[in-house]
DNA sequence: CAGCACTAATTCA
DNA sequence: TGAATTAGTGCTG
């Protein structure tokens, strides 16, 4: 059930370092810019159990979809929803709805736990979404920062910046319309 | 089993 | 009003 050797990447941003593993085609995982490549690599093997030699550096992997990702950073509207192919492995069923289910959500707009659990079929299951979130393998190309608390709070982040990132990706997108009234 | 990136309801100031 | 607490909740390691 794979599609060839596993690769990765890591290329500048305006935001600093993206992190891309990806398997074939497919992405196997993302990390949020970091301030060095260091650290990018750093977020981007620990939790998935690879060194760097399990997954060998190849500069212009996905070339195409690297300067996408640079455009997203540079403010531009960029839709990831249906592209890059992914490969989720180790992910229950649940989670993949899940993430499928957040993956339609565009450029912008933003949704609840409670909402994105509903249309999953399972509108109880908020904390549960929560859960899947948090451990979001594809940050971005899966925009798990547009998900955001039934109260209008920001909810929580794990990836690289933490809840920052998440409310400065939000406001990047120009999250005005409506909910989510970040600070006050 | 314990622990969560949640929520709606309840309980105080 | 509104902040703080309490159950209830479904999935994951």
């Amino acid at each position: 059930m794979d599609g060839g050797a596993m690769r990765h990447t890591i290329f500048k941003t305006r935001w600093g370092y993206f992190g891309l593993v990806c398997q074939g085609q497919a992405v196997c995982r993302t990390s949020l810019p970091a301030a060095s490549q260091t650290a990018a690599r750093q977020s981007l093997l620990t939790g998935a159990n690879l060194g760097p030699a399990d997954v060998p550096f190849e500069k212009d992997l996905l070339a195409a979809l690297q300067r996408r990702i640079v455009a997203y950073f540079e403010g531009e509207n960029v839709d990831f929803s249906t592209d890059p192919a992914v490969c989720l492995p180790n992910l229950s069923v649940f989670g993949q709805a899940i993430l499928a289910a957040c993956r339609q959500i565009a450029f912008g707009r933003t949704q609840t736990y409670a909402q994105l659990a509903a249309s999953a079929g399972r509108s109880q299951a908020a904390r549960a979404v929560g859960n899947v979130m948090a451990r979001n393998p594809v940050p971005l190309i899966v925009p798990c920062h547009r998900i955001i608390r039934a109260d209008g709070g920001l909810g929580g982040f794990s990836g690289i910046g933490g809840t920052a990132m998440k409310q400065r990706m939000l406001l990047h997108e120009r999250v005005s319309d409506r909910t989510v009234c970040l600070q006050d």
